[in-house]
RNA sequence: GGGCGAUUAGCUCAGUCGGUCAGAGCGCUUCUCUGAUAAGGAAGAGGUCGGUGGUUCGAGUCCACCAUCGCCCA
């Protein structure tokens, strides 16, 4: 092959890859190759392209990329149907900016076809962008068959879903209390209301209310309850007052006051301070019917109904703050709205849609409620009815857009009714396999135990219209198709957006002569990605997307960031359930958070963001990749730095491209007998051990381990296999090229789905083949070359033995290049076995000229015996301490001898004699004076450090060739060249290479060698002599 | 306020069943090797494994509480 560059530019090789692919239609080839094979499913949870792709859309895509590559290989049919989610408030919302508006009545004015129509031009805006990421990142999907959810068909499948939840009777319409910002005009979800948390300061107030009818409980008139808010503001419609029935309460009276005051005893200290007087106990279910004096007298308490202004009981109320006692305003909180609904509360709201009070509210009216806060506290004050007020800090949800205080409504909205299959959705959870584990019943299954319904409308414009037909006489019919619309209506659709299906009406579909017309919301965008595992395919209504459908589904695999547990993986659960009862996927990987260096969330507005393409330009894609892959579990978030990842592609890329630069380097040699070496099954072993831990890995859904497998298997195959081996290079050995070449073709498969661009690169230099490495087969271990255990373990021992050996050269100062006469080493059995058996090894390793063995380290040092925890733990108990004195007071010599031959040592414990035996033991060496010793566990390298004549000219031999390689490098010869050799200098130097010069030649590649020591020549000083070196091309 | 997760060397992270191992890489210092490598090897400095209790013969690992950070929710 030909020679590879060693400085490719990884970024540009990338791209003359991915020109190769499109050349040879390599993604669509990888799937016809598949045809008939079967399938394994995996869903794109669609990004919406209407905003620039970042560094998280990376993260998301690389690993849904991963996953399907490799189960390709595996032989599995791997469709990957892109898709994009067009509707929602996100959307709108860019054009609103775009358009200088920011109200629903600019909207309506602007006009909602005018309006839609640039949603829907706006969606795309940034799709090019998206597609030239997708690609440059070597994420292959099909984005030509991509899905969009704003497609006639995908609504007509999200409106069949609708139907079917209508005629199951689970979808309805209902007053519940939503979070509403009063400046948009608009209902937020609960996503949105997320993005807005703040820290604000609102009034604490404590109001006393008195009692008025107070017979048949434990209460006397004249004590009043007190309850707490901090939002003064919702007290005008005070409704009643709330208790647990199980909870004990108290009348007491503060130290320093004569008033009788009801709180909860578990915090008369905390509302009524220290030396409060406590008169009488009784639990929350005496004071149930007991009537009281509102705070404010704007409503009467007859508006409510027959319990407004007494008190109820009630299982959410709770001892942990305030006093025990709930105010309740219906129409402002979901507990309060339940409750109301309970007692048959009406819903009285004196708050208009824009926030402010209205004509009830006499000298409040007209203002925005939370500034009226200050003012009515002072009024509550002024009439005796205020016990304390203070400042209060908490998180407040403000609108995410405009940073209005978001108030709590109820407002009537269509729901589904997902809290009744709610023990459905914990089943098909439990069939589901997540990443991280404890997704499955942490966050996630947490969520689903409390399901509550999905609030599915939103009164806006650019969305999937809520197919809900409903007559004046509140008739209510569900449309699930177009062709349905048009047979009822005799009017035929092309696009089902509003405004357009707003105007069509039919006549009602009970028995009944009224005309049925849309009502105006459209639905969360979140169902209509839910819905995407039949919509994308337009099922059921196509016949052929049905089959499609029901093919693919459920899936094997889904993959997103942590924040899609409550959107897209709920909403994909959910409807999978009501429709299918049973989950869409079957495996979840959950990818974390990405954070800047600082550890702070990138976001648009810190301007801490990093573009990928800057990556993608310094470094590559398949170092971006990398280094979400191999740097940690992904689910743990990343922090993200450039540097980061220059150090993968140093420490990794780079690495293995050597290697094969190394390989490319030299070529086998005609009629040189291959001779495989340990060294050669030992790599091989290795590289068995290597695929059978990725494919486990990867089947496993833990991409992290399995390309640090690699990783170290690469490390191994250039650190030791390539440096061990080198000579074999050099002489043209073909069984050495046959074992690099196929461990670089197997790594470059292994590597397929991580790297794709390096690895198909790397497999076409090698030309292994096909057209590309990922229309490989995934490799699979080789029956007739098992793993070697014992050579991969005689390995680990000969490159510890190495490793101790040089350790002692560093502590002597003794040169790797000086050779020594001997390495003495204490080693018996396995490890005896495994050294000799690579005794070659390590004594080029080592540089000395003969191993000796010793069993026992009389001779090099002394044990120390220690027990062996682990084995005498479970053993002996609460004996241990006394166990390990016993063995503390043996002597080790002995000891050692004992178990050599086999016998055991007996310790006295509580009188009792033991038998311990060999495992129960660990014997380790300590050092003896005069050698150079290092030793690990019972394992020791000594190294006789006396030179003689020989070996200190054979060093100086070495130090001269070094030399001489020094000057072929500053003479800018290639590696290969061959060259004419002139030495002059100290006489010394000059014997030594005499005395081995078959050796200096052989390795500096000289042809000729000559003492004459010409003029010209380069010097070098080894030892302090002068070494004149003339080098020349031959 | 609740739920979940995290906290190990200056930085980024491993650490399996509770056992005698407190680790790797990067960075730093000093050596060293080089016929592929911006590579490799050796030595050194750098740690109360967030804290406090508990269980246990034995805790980085299990339990409780607390602190800090993050995410989700209220």
């Amino acid at each position: 092959m030909p020679a590879v560059d060693a400085q490719a530019d990884f970024p540009a090789l990338e791209q003359a890859v991915l020109e190769r692919w499109r050349e040879r239609d390599v993604f669509r080839e990888s799937l016809r190759r598949r045809e008939g094979a079967p399938g394994w499913v995996f869903y794109e949870g669609p990004p919406t392209a209407n905003g620039r792709p970042g560094s998280h859309h990376v993260l998301s895509r690389v690993f849904k990329d991963i996953f399907p590559r490799f189960k390709t290989m595996r032989g599995f049919y791997v469709e990957r149907k892109g898709g994009w989610d067009c509707h929602g408030l996100p959307v709108e919302i860019a054009v609103e900016q775009q358009l200088g508006i920011s109200s629903k009545e600019q909207i309506e004015a602007y006009g909602i076809a005018e309006f839609n129509q640039r949603c829907r031009e706006s969606v795309f805006a940034f799709l090019e962008e998206w597609d030239a990421l997708t690609e440059r990142i070597g994420f292959w999907i099909d984005l030509d068959a991509a899905y969009r959810t704003l497609d006639t068909e995908y609504v007509e499948s999200v409106w069949w879903a609708l139907a079917q939840i209508h005629a199951r009777g689970l979808l309805y319409e209902g007053h519940k209390v939503v979070p509403y910002c009063p400046r948009c005009g608009t209902a937020l979800s609960s996503h949105e209301v997320a993005l807005g948390y703040r820290d604000v300061i609102d009034p604490s107030v404590y109001v006393r209310l008195g009692v008025r009818d107070v017979a048949g409980s434990p209460l006397r008139d004249g004590d009043a309850l007190v309850v707490w808010t901090t939002t003064p503001w919702t007290l005008v419609s005070n409704a009643a007052v709330a208790v647990h029935p199980d909870l004990s309460y108290v009348r007491a009276r503060a130290e320093a006051g004569d008033e009788v005051l009801v709180v909860a005893e578990a915090l008369v200290e905390r509302v009524l301070g220290e030396g409060a007087q406590v008169l009488e106990r009784f639990t929350g279910r005496d004071l149930e019917g007991v009537a009281y004096d509102a705070p404010f007298a704007f409503i009467p308490a007859s508006e409510y109904g027959a319990r407004g202004h007494t008190v109820l009981p009630a299982d959410f109320v709770t001892a942990q703050d305030g006093t025990g006692l709930v105010h309740t305003a219906i129409a402002f909180g979901e507990d309060d709205f339940q409750l109301g609904r309970r007692f048959d509360l009406a819903v009285v709201n004196p708050v208009r849609p824009d926030g402010t009070y209205d004509e009830r509210v006499g000298p409040h009216a007209g203002r925005f409620v939370k500034d009226a806060d200050r003012d009515l506290v002072e009024d509550l004050r002024a009439r005796g009815k205020l016990l304390r007020a203070t400042d209060h800090e908490h998180a407040y949800p403000h609108c995410w857009r405009c940073s209005t205080p978001l108030l709590y409504y109820a407002k009537p909205s269509w729901y589904i009714a997902t809290s009744q299959v709610r023990d459905r959705l914990l089943a098909a959870n439990e069939t589901v396999t997540w990443h991280p584990e404890h997704i499955k019943h942490g966050r996630f299954g947490d969520w689903l135990e409390h399901n509550v319904d999905w609030a599915l409308s939103r009164e806006r414009y650019w969305g999937t219209p809520l197919p809900v037909w409903r007559c004046p006489a509140g008739h209510v019919h569900v449309v699930a198709s177009l062709g349905e619309l048009e047979e009822r209506s005799s009017v035929a659709l092309d696009d089902p957006h509003r405004p357009y299906v707003d105007d069509v009406t039919f006549a009602c579909t009970e028995d009944c002569t009224e005309e049925m017309a849309r009502v105006p919301e459209v639905i969360d965008v979140w169902f209509d990605s839910g819905a995407m595992p039949f919509a994308q395919y337009a099922a059921p209504l196509s016949e052929a997307g049905r089959e499609h459908f029901e093919d693919r589904f459920p899936a094997q695999f889904v993959c997103e960031a942590l924040d899609q547990t409550r959107g897209w993986f709920y909403s994909l659960l959910a409807i999978s359930t009501l429709l299918y009862d049973r989950a869409p996927y079957e495996n979840v990987v959950c990818l974390g958070l990405i954070l800047d260096a600082e550890g702070q969330k990138m976001s648009k507005s810190r301007g801490n963001t990093v573009a990928p393409w800057d990556v993608i330009e310094r470094f590559g894609a398949d170092a971006f990749r990398w280094y979400f892959f191999t740097s940690k579990q992904p689910w743990d978030g990343y922090r993200f730095s450039m540097e980061t990842i220059g150090e993968g592609v140093r420490l990794f890329l780079r690495q293995l491209w050597n290697t094969l630069v190394f390989f490319s380097t030299y070529h086998p040699e005609e009629g040189v007998e291959p001779v495989e070496t340990d060294l050669d099954a030992w790599a091989r072993s290795r590289l068995a051990a290597t695929v059978e831990e990725v494919t486990e890995r990867l089947d496993a859904y833990d991409a992290t381990t399995a390309g640090r497998a690699i990783a170290a298997f690469v490390d191994d195959l250039s650190n030791w296999y390539v440096r061990r081996s080198r000579r074999r290079f050099w002489e043209g050995d073909p069984a050495a090229f046959a074992t690099l070449r196929e461990c670089l073709v197997t790594v470059a498969k292994l590597l397929a789905p991580f790297t794709p661009f390096i690895a198909d690169e790397l497999y076409e230099q090698l030309g292994a083949g096909e057209p590309s490495v990922h229309l490989c087969d995934w490799p699979q271990e080789d029956p007739s070359r098992p793993r070697d255990g014992e050579l991969e373990h005689a390995m680990a021992v000969a490159r510890e033995t190495v490793r101790l050996g040089l350790s002692a050269r560093g502590t002597a100062k003794v040169k790797v290049r000086q050779p020594l006469h001997e390495a003495v080493l204490v080693a018996a059995g396995r490890e005896r076995a495994a050294i000799e058996r690579l005794a070659g090894v390590v004594r080029e390793e080592l540089n000395v000229k003969q191993l000796r063995f010793v069993a026992q380290a009389d001779e090099l040092g002394s044990y120390t015996v220690k027990p062996n925890y682990r084995a005498l733990g479970p053993r002996f108990g609460k004996g241990m301490p006394q166990v390990a004195a016993a063995v503390g007071a043996l002597d080790p010599d002995g000891v050692a001898a004992a178990l050599r031959e086999g016998r055991t040592v007996g310790v006295m414990v509580d009188g009792h004699e033991h038998e311990l035996s060999v495992g129960d033991l660990l014997l380790a060496l300590a050092p003896l004076e005069g050698y150079q010793l290092e030793r690990e566990g019972s394992h020791a390298v000594a190294l006789e450090l006396a030179l003689d004549d020989d070996l200190r000219r054979e060093g100086l031999a070495r130090e001269v060739v070094h030399a001489v390689q020094a000057a072929r490098k500053a003479a800018g010869l290639a590696v290969e060249d061959r060259i004419a050799l002139t030495l002059g200098g100290d006489e010394g130097l000059l014997d030594a290479a005499r005395a081995h010069e078959a050796y200096v030649t052989g390795e500096t590649l000289a042809v000729e060698l000559a003492y004459d020591g010409r003029a010209d020549g380069q010097e070098a000083h080894i030892e302090g002599r002068e070494l004149r070196i003339g080098v020349t091309k031959a």
